[in-house]
DNA sequence: TCCAAATGTGACTTATAGTCCGTTGTCAAT
DNA sequence: ATTGACAACGGACTATAAGTCACATTTGGA
């Protein structure tokens, strides 16, 4: 499994955990829903930043976000 | 000090630890020189193939990579 | 079964990541 | 003063991520 996957599965986990649905969850960061679906699919090589806003938005560090 | 700031110097620090140029790590992990100054120089918004690049350069996991 | 909410996906434009080649500045050793 | 190794920086270019849309598909509950 890649970089790409085990980085969208662990988005998934996290956003399941949360109760939230890619829309509240991709509008909470200010990122687009079908954007946070092909990220959790796998098929993006997402940036630092985009990642920062997402682990920002599960209230962990970068630490605890890669922490798997 | 934004994420592509705390990125770049924690990427000098370790590859200074390590003793190499920044041409000689560019070179060891399949990037381009130029592109690693300005990563360092906290430039770049890095995806995160290539930031798996690095981590996996200095024999690091992605968690202790960001344990800074 | 039917409906609505949630998710997947292909196609596309715009923004920028990343490469390549060269110049400039710094510093230490000779 | 000169040389050589290293790093910062710039311009021009190509590759690819960001971001969005319309639509298809799946899912779960009434």
């Amino acid at each position: 499994m890649d970089i790409r996957e085990q980085i969208g599965k662990r988005i998934r986990e996290l956003r399941q955990a949360k109760g939230l649905s890619q829309e509240a969850f991709a509008l909470e960061i200010g990122l687009d829903r079908t954007y946070i679906a092909s990220v959790e699919n796998g098929k993006r090589n997402i940036s630092i930043i985009n990642l920062e806003k997402i682990w920002n938005g599960f209230n962990l560090t970068a630490k605890d976000f890669f922490n798997f």
